[in-house]
DNA sequence: ACAAAATTTTGGATCGATCCAAGAAATCAT
DNA sequence: ATGATTTCTTGGATCGATCCAAAATTTTGT
C-alpha cells in the first residue's frame, strides 16, 4: 500500500511473492503465467484492492489511448459544437468509427495557443475546419495520424471533403428541372451582424465576392444556371448568418417575386418555409424551398424539406477511419445527394 | 534526435548545452530560467522540432489530462449516444461545464468487463445509468472523481437526479386542471419487441410493475389521479419501446375515447400528435398530448408540443461541475418544469 | 537418469517527463 | 576582498507500468 492509499502493480508482486513481470503479465497476458501462480496474484491483487494497470503508466509504454479526438471549428466550444446539428452529424459519423474499435471520442474545445492539439491525449486527431491550418504542422511534427475535413491542406494531408459546388449545382437544377426561373439565394454572413440583401447587379462587391466556403456553393449555383442559360447575376443574394433564422422574413421581402429559394443552410431554410406559411404563402405550390444539409428537423418539417444530404455522418466515418487506419494519406471527395421531399414543386402558373 | 524520429526534451537540453531540468523548466517555468539560457534552449528546440513536453509523460507525473468522461447507458455505443437527442441534451450540460474550465469531453463506449472505467484517460467520469452500478466501486479504487445520474447510489457518491416522479405528477395535473378524465399512458417496454397494451384492471401484472425507471414515472400520474379522486386502474397503458414511434397507431386504438394522452416519452407524444393529426383528429382541440423530456423537435412539432423539460442540460452540467469541483459527495434533485404549448387544451365537450 | 527442449519467471533498462534537495554562480553588504 | 544572500542550474530519484534477454524451472525424449 501506498501513502496515497492506491496500491501498485509492484505492490501486488511483493504480496504475491513474486516479481513485477509475472504480475504484470497476469494482468496483460495471463496465459504466460502458471495457473497455481496466477490465482495467487489475482489473490493479492483482490486483497489489495488493485484495480488492474494504470492506464496513464501503459500509456507511456505503449503510447496508445484507444480515443480519437476532435477539434471543432475555432470559435466554438464542446457545447456549441454538440448543439450545431450539422456538425453533431459529423460527429456521429466519427462515433460510429469510433465503436467499430471501442474507440472513446475526445471533443477537444481548442483553446488559445492550440493547446488542445499540442497536449490531448489521442491517438489521432481530426481537425474540422479552415481555420485549423496552422495546427496540421504541430501536429505532423507530433506524428500524430490525422486528418482534416473540408479543406484541401495538399496531398500529404489525409482528406475528406464534400463537393459542395456539385452539391448546390444539383439543388439549383432541380428547382430549374421544375420550370423555375426566377429566384432567390441566402448565403452565408460570417462576420457577426443582421442579414444583409444583395441586390442584383451588386455580386462583383468584395463582401459577396470575397466569402470561402459559400463561394464555392455560390458556383455551383452558376453553374446550374449558366447550364440553362440563365444568369445568376439577376438574383438577389441575401446573406445571412447561418443560425439567424429571423433573416427569413428579410430573404422573402427582399425577393417577392421569386417562386423559388437556394438557401446554403438548412435553418435558414426551414425558416423561410415557416415564415413563408405564416404570411400565407403555400409550400410548395407557391413556393419552392431547398437547403443545404440533411437534418432530422429537415424531416419532420412541415412541408418536409427538399434538401441537399451533405453526407455530413459519412465525412465523419471516412475521417476517422483514415485517422485509425493511418497508412498513406489519402484524399477522399464524398458527393452530396439532393433529397426531394415536399418543399418543391413546378412553379405557380400566372 | 531519436531512431523514431522525434525528439525528446532531452535531446532539446543537450543540443542547448543544459541539464534536462533547465531544458524542463524553460517549457513549465520560464521564469526560473536567466533570459539569456532560455533563448538558447528555445532556439535549440526550434531547431529540433521539439513541440514542448509529451502529454503523455507529463500526465504519468502530474495525473491531470484536463478531460472528464461520460459512460452512457450500457447498451449505447458512441454513435447511439449521440444520435439519442435526449441524452445528447445531457452531454450537451457536460460540455457546458468543460468550456467554463477548457476541458474535453471523452465520451467513452462502455466495451464488456467495464474496460472504459478502467482504461479511460481522463479526471473524472460520470455514470449514466443504473446499469453502472457495478462500476462504481472500480471507480472508487481508483479514486477518481465521479457522479451518477439518475439513479440512487447512497450517500457516500455525488449524484444528479431529476424528481421524475413529481415530473410526470405535474404532467397529468395539468391534463386533470384543463378537465381532462379520459386519459391513456404510453409508457416503455424495456426489452426489444411490439408494443404491449395493458388494458385496466391489468395493472398489477408483473410486466407493469416491474419496471424501474418508468415505475416512478407511473406514481407520479398516480398521485395527480388520487388527488383528483381518480383511479390510474381505470387508464389503460400502453407499453412501447421509447424509439418506436410505430406504436403511435396501437396507443390511439387502445383508448379511442381517451381526450388526453400521458406519454412517458416525447419521440412517443410526437409520434402519437403525428398519427392523430393524420387521422383527422384535431390536437389539441380534439385530444391532448403531453410528453416526457423536452427536445428541440418538441417545440417545432405542429402542433408544439406540452412536455415536461426534465432538466437535461443542468443535470449534465451539475454532475460535470460535480467532478470537476471534487470535494464531499453531494446530492442535487432537480425539479422537472412543465413546458405548456400548444398539444393540450380542455377536453371537447360532448 | 541425463541432456535437450520448452515453458516460466526474473531483474535491469526504458518510456519522457517533473520534483527536489543540493551545488554553482552571481549579487550584495561591509 | 570575504562572507552572506540570492538567483540559477544540476543530477538523482520518481511516476507505474512494459519489454526483453537471461536465468530458473519444468517437460520431453531416449
Amino acid at each position: 500500500m501506498r501513502k496515497n492509499g492506491l496500491s501498485r502493480l509492484i505492490d501486488v508482486a511483493v504480496a504475491a511473492g513474486v516479481s513485477r513481470s509475472t504480475a504484470s503479465n497476469v494482468f496483460s497476458a495471463p496465459d504466460r503465467v502458471r495457473p497455481e501462480l496466477r490465482e495467487r496474484v489475482e489473490a493479492a491483487a483482490r486483497a489489495l484492492g488493485y484495480l488492474g494497470p494504470d492506464p496513464r503508466a501503459k500509456l507511456l509504454r505503449a503510447g496508445k489511448v484507444n480515443a480519437i479526438g476532435v477539434i471543432p471549428p475555432a470559435e466554438l466550444g464542446v457545447a456549441d459544437t454538440l448543439r450545431n446539428p450539422v456538425f453533431a452529424k459529423f460527429l456521429l459519423g466519427v462515433g460510429e468509427a469510433c465503436d467499430m474499435r471501442g474507440a472513446s471520442l475526445l471533443v477537444i474545445p481548442d483553446g488559445p495557443a492550440h493547446h488542445g492539439t499540442r497536449s490531448a491525449l489521442v491517438d489521432g486527431l481530426i481537425f474540422g475546419r479552415i481555420e485549423h491550418l496552422g495546427m496540421v504542422r504541430p501536429a505532423q511534427l507530433r506524428r500524430l495520424p490525422f486528418a482534416v475535413v473540408d479543406f484541401d491542406a495538399g496531398p500529404e494531408i489525409g482528406t475528406v471533403k464534400v463537393d459542395s459546388r456539385l452539391g448546390s449545382c444539383e439543388a439549383a437544377r432541380h428547382l430549374i428541372a421544375l420550370g423555375h426561373r426566377r429566384f432567390a439565394i441566402v448565403s452565408f454572413l460570417r462576420s457577426a451582424g443582421p442579414a444583409r440583401v444583395y441586390p442584383p447587379s451588386r455580386h462583383r462587391s468584395p463582401e459577396v465576392a470575397g466569402m470561402f466556403i459559400d463561394q464555392e456553393k455560390l458556383r455551383g449555383y452558376a453553374d446550374a444556371f449558366s447550364e440553362a442559360g440563365l444568369d445568376i447575376a439577376e438574383v438577389p443574394i441575401v446573406q445571412a448568418n447561418p443560425w439567424d433564422i429571423a433573416a427569413a422574413p428579410i430573404v422573402l421581402d427582399a425577393a417577392p417575386e421569386a417562386t423559388a429559394i437556394l438557401s446554403m443552410s438548412v435553418m435558414q431554410a426551414l425558416a423561410v418555409v415557416k415564415e413563408a406559411r405564416r404570411r400565407g404563402i403555400a409550400v410548395p405550390s407557391q413556393l419552392s424551398v431547398v437547403g443545404y444539409n440533411d437534418i432530422a428537423e429537415a424531416a419532420q418539417s412541415e412541408p418536409p424539406l427538399t434538401t441537399i444530404d451533405a453526407r455530413g455522418v459519412d465525412k465523419g466515418r471516412l475521417a476517422a477511419e483514415m485517422v485509425f487506419a493511418g497508412g498513406p494519406p489519402r484524399q477522399e471527395i464524398l458527393v452530396p445527394r439532393l433529397v426531394i421531399r415536399q418543399s418543391t414543386a413546378p412553379p405557380p402558373r400566372r
